[in-house]
DNA sequence: AGTCTGACCGCAAGCGCTTCCACGCGGACC
DNA sequence: GGTCCGCGTGGAAGCGCTTGCGGTCAGACT
């Protein structure tokens, strides 16, 4: 912003500059060209009825002719119907849930006729970033919907959100009072280790991440205590490692658990790309995985396929696209109590990494 | 806000329903709760040096009480400072390449101070997604700069976005005449080839993504061809197989070359994703990888780290991060042509899928 | 003491568009 | 043959903000 009062000229070029060449056609050299006023070319563009066919074939050419696009701003500011605008927040994008939950996500936004809507993204990796965003979007954005993706939003937040008019719906995050698209997590969890436990195994040890904000309250954590505590083996904190998300962590937390006294005979892993960290430190130490110690996952990540890993899916892809379709439904001017949070199926994929223990 | 007791208070009401609640004030709410002007009020906010301290912290109090923000719409078009716009055009979001690559150039994008950019994110899957993107964009939505990530732009796109005055660079897809970042992938194949070759293989198969879309003019692939001519083995096209991008693509075509009269010692994928069900199918078949058949990919991605493949690394996130760091140059006053395209180095990661053949 | 200089502030003019209203006009009607 | 009607159009009033310009004071000068 320049303050100099005496530089008005100056601005105007910084900003020519700055925007490129942009087209300078408005409205009115449209209308002139086409020899009618401001209002008819602005009818004829928008396809409103009351203009004769002809009118609105001369306004158009000459739309055409001179590269005419409207002014959004301009536009939307005296009331034009314009796109809605949503804002995506996620935490990550190099993972793989993230990416695929967003492609669900742009299907479900885009879905159908309708004007389709403008996605803005938030990339809010820490805590900081997310208050920033939550401070930040009244202050110069504005959205008309928010999608929060895998994290929560607390009730302060929301309310920030709702008082500025803003919609939110979360999806693949934790249950939360307004709509939002998730899987139960806890019963994911527990699906697993029943799994293991099914087939025998005793001593199961739990490779969780140890980011606090990864799935919230770490609810697949305690769908691996509380399947254990029905099953009958007495809790081990031994058996309990935390590691960093990912591949090395995984990786790192297997090879804590296999210098263990007793080592476990099962792990579950809270995630499908620790869980392959872990196979791989099983396979270096010459370990027959499925055979003398059993892996299972959660989440049917790409990686589960290619290592032949038991997990527990959950429909990623869809989530983002029910959660798309709230939005449009909100959009659409359905009260928020009226779009129903959704909790999609898990189920277990059977595959080579767990078998009965030795 | 005065009603007017006729229509326009029907418009009023729609707009409430589908912006929401929506808080109301306005600029004149505040300077009038301030005991201001409209004016003052607006470079108090502004943070214009030309008010009063004291009236300052008035007006921000006053602003702050009624939950003020600007009508981005109304600041813009009244020749307001507002936040750039960038489009970033992306053909899939779950592949990690593309996931990494943005949160690189999200990074690029808001370091340092500056006012910030808000993101556009457009999913463009197939030819006529992008070909949509490329005609919409003018028609409604203004971006200030767009940045294609892994895909080529042809010169028509490009000029009706210069035409419209839309900056415009390119992040890890092919070199363009336009601010650009990649790799090299030509080099990089020869890479991952040269060592096999190295290691003294000489049926070296090559396994490629068959969608013509990926990675533009395959240049791994050409890559793996001049390695060969240059290293002697001469051209066996039974080692060219060309799947389904992905795990089970990779699996699926490591098949077919077990199957062949004369399988080959080596195998070179031009993406760790393919490379990962290779290497899955040959576990699957008994064979020892790295001793039996070697294979490599690239881009080191994270299953490359789980699986234990040797592959030849780019530089993802930098792309991404040089990609911003180019927008905001072309945001700031550059000129196209002082911005430089950079070619980013890649190199090779040797792990234990690749040895002597047997 | 009179003038001058700034610091602060209000006025008003738009930014580019949409929409309400009024108006002219030709045909359908009695 | 004169109304009435409705279609197609132009005029004008904003939407909510920014900013050049000019006015009003308080001190700071001479």
């Amino acid at each position: 912003m320049v303050h100099d009062p005496r530089a008005p000229a100056a601005r105007r070029v910084v900003d020519e500059e700055a925007r490129g060449a942009g087209s300078g056609a408005s409205l009115d050299d449209v209308a002139r060209l086409a020899g009618v006023s401001a209002s008819t070319a602005s009818r004829a563009l928008n396809n409103h009825p009351q203009v004769a066919a002809a009118t609105r074939e001369r306004v158009l050419t000459a739309a055409a002719g001179l590269d005419y696009v409207v002014s959004p701003e301009a536009s939307r500011l005296a009331g034009g119907t314009s796109r809605a605008r949503v804002a995506v927040v996620v935490p990550h994008l190099s993972r793989w849930f993230f990416g695929r939950l967003l492609e669900g996500l742009e299907a479900g936004l885009h879905e159908g006729a309708g004007p389709g809507v403008d996605v803005l993204l938030f990339l809010v990796g820490d805590v900081a970033g997310r208050r920033a965003f939550f401070e930040q979007l009244p202050a110069r954005r504005r959205v008309d919907a928010a999608v929060v993706v895998g994290f929560e939003v607390d009730e302060a937040e929301r309310a920030r959100l709702e008082l500025l008019g803003v919609h939110i719906v979360s999806a693949g995050g934790p249950r939360e009072p307004f709509p939002s698209v998730t899987v139960d997590d806890h019963r994911a969890a527990r699906q697993a280790v029943d799994h293991l436990v099914h087939l025998g195994h005793r001593r199961i040890a739990l490779l969780a991440s140890e980011d606090p904000a990864d799935r919230g309250p770490d609810l697949r954590s305690t769908g691996y205590r509380d399947a254990l505590a029905d099953a009958g083996p007495e809790p081990d904190d031994d058996l309990v490692v935390r590691v960093p998300f990912g591949g090395p962590g995984g990786a790192e937390g297997m090879g804590r658990l296999l210098g263990l006294r007793r080592p476990p005979t099962a792990v579950f892993a809270t995630a499908d790309e620790i869980a392959g960290g872990a196979v791989r430190t099983l396979r270096r130490a010459g370990l027959r995985v499925g055979a003398d110690v059993s892996v299972v996952g959660i989440d049917d990540h790409p990686v589960a396929e290619v290592l032949d890993l038991t997990t527990v899916a959950q429909p990623v892809h869809e989530q983002g696209l029910v959660a798309g379709r709230m939005v449009r439904a909100l959009l659409a001017g359905d009260a928020p109590g009226a779009v129903t949070s959704r909790i999609l199926p898990t189920h277990l994929i059977l595959r080579g990494t767990t078998g009965p223990p030795p």
